[in-house]
DNA sequence: TAGGTGATCTTG
DNA sequence: AAGATCACCTAT
């Protein structure tokens, strides 16, 4: 747990000018939750930058202030979590000063803790992709709501752990999923993941 | 590959 | 006020 371990990210981790290069330093963090009292925890293997300022395919673009998007631009350090398709609970991590809308979007996660947990809350019995492996999979999995929408990242209801350094020959970049609506920027190589990582959407 | 699902934002 | 859209997932 985290008071064990003492390798909690601080307030500073979380804050960056620079959202992509933020993104890979996310890669290989544990991200934690503890909801009804149940711990559960994976390590990120996958994720996608979003710049307010500059990215058609960010929520936030052109530095646009709707009710939804405000928690972008709060300080870094806190979670954006919105739903799509009606359904889906997407978990991202706010990264930049307060009034510049930034986020990385957590897309798999490899299992660590509470792997029956998990399992339960996905209605599935065997731990593969289908468990953590997906943004809305994993939320699914950590018990991740748009009721944790704005939750500060150094509490204890969601929290991250430093993760070992990765070389960059194990990090790998690609184009974003699910955002041909951004035009060019669709083709922005802001995704990125661990390679041969199992857990690594599609 | 198609359909589900509802908040969000625009008037597409 | 209504309609289009959507940073996805599951089962055919």
């Amino acid at each position: 747990m985290k008071s064990i371990v003492n390798n909690t990210l601080s307030k500073k981790d979380y804050l960056g000018h620079d959202v992509v290069r933020l993104a890979q330093l996310f890669l290989g963090s544990e991200l934690h939750t503890l909801s009804n009292n149940l711990h559960t925890a994976g390590r990120i293997v996958e994720v996608e930058a979003y710049c307010g300022a500059m990215d058609r395919a960010c929520h936030a673009y052109p530095e646009k202030r709707t009710k939804r998007t405000a928690t972008m631009y709060r300080a870094g350090g806190v979670a954006y979590i919105y739903l799509v398709y009606g359904m889906h609970h997407l978990f991202n991590i706010v990264t930049n000063t307060a009034g510049r809308a930034d986020a990385i979007l957590v897309r798999a996660i490899e299992p660590l803790v509470g792997l029956d947990i998990m399992k339960q809350r996905r209605n599935l019995n065997q731990n593969n992709k289908l468990l953590t492996g997906g943004p809305a999979r994993l939320s699914q999995a950590l018990g991740i709501t748009t009721r944790d929408n704005g939750t500060d990242l150094t509490g204890n209801r969601i929290w991250l752990t430093k993760g070992n350094y990765l070389k960059p020959d194990n990090i790998v970049a690609a184009t974003r999923i699910g955002v041909d609506y951004a035009g060019e920027d669709a083709l922005l190589p802001w995704r990125f993941y661990i390679k041969d990582n199992i857990y690594v959407s599609k």
